[in-house]
DNA sequence: ATTCCTGCAAATACTTTGCATCCTT
DNA sequence: AAGGATGCAAAGTATTTGCAGGAAT
């Protein structure tokens, strides 16, 4: 069953220099489903056959370096991913307390980091970024 | 053998609500002398009598939720800590390549996370954010 | 004396590596 | 057919938990 879509999401692929597989299909397809990053472990249990966790790892740190996905902290012990965003420069509200993640965007933020980077003396490529804000969510802040 | 300084130490400690110990002084004497941020085994080897890998973590967990120090992550695969800065706003440039750190202040950034806060319904209070550029330095951009 | 802290042991979780086999191109 | 990609096994590293003994107040 080939649908437009994953014709698409093959295409991509291939353009970067992979080959079209179904791992990679899977975790594309699933990073573009879903608005908010994915760890190793919610993207290798998302199809219905299961991907294994190495080759997810493989993947994303491929796809990471291709400039495709990118990675986020969100200081829980492990790594997520998102989609790069082309658009729009898109950043993280997260709950320190129960781990709610909210996404805020803001332009301003994408000139300052080219700015900093300008103006440092060792640095010259810059490739990417990460801007997170940690508090209380309105919830955990009335508990607190 | 009590200096002024370890005195100092002392009491930021005892005003935080802990008890004044060797594992607390040492944690807070490293994090001060340098000026990058340290990994839980950079602390726990620091001193010439080792502390425990696991009170080194409990400290470090106990401060952040104090507020004397801050987690920040450079996407290799450990947690690093850095005393908060009351004085400025610091970030980093990491090199992905050879994981070489540089700082950079920017005042501009806090307004922009004060702000970016003030405008979330979910979210009220802001304990902190994170700001790090990710590229290649000099020398590793020209070798690639 | 009391309560908080630490160190050790061990478990848990995350990530990486090697290699034989499989599948896209 | 050829070379890249996957899965499995296993190792390596990071972090957490439980508990008994030790230290700061």
């Amino acid at each position: 069953m080939k649908t437009e879509t994953s014709d698409k999401l093959a295409d991509t692929i291939r353009s970067a220099g992979f080959r079209a597989t179904m791992p990679r299909l899977l975790v594309l397809s699933c990073l573009k489903k879903t608005q908010y990053p994915l760890s190793i472990k919610d993207i290798a249990e998302a199809g219905k056959e299961n991907v294994d966790h190495v080759t997810v790892y493989r993947i994303l740190d491929a796809f990471k370096k291709a400039g495709i996905v990118s990675q986020v902290d969100f200081q829980h012990g492990r790594a997520y991913y998102e989609l790069k965003d082309e658009r729009r420069d898109h950043h993280h509200i997260v709950c320190t307390s129960c781990r709610r993640v909210e996404d805020f965007t803001d332009d301003a933020h994408t000139r300052l980091a080219t700015r900093a980077m300008s103006r440092s003396h060792s640095f010259s490529r810059l490739t990417g970024h990460s801007f997170e804000l940690y508090g209380l969510c309105n919830t955990c802040a009335a508990r607190a």
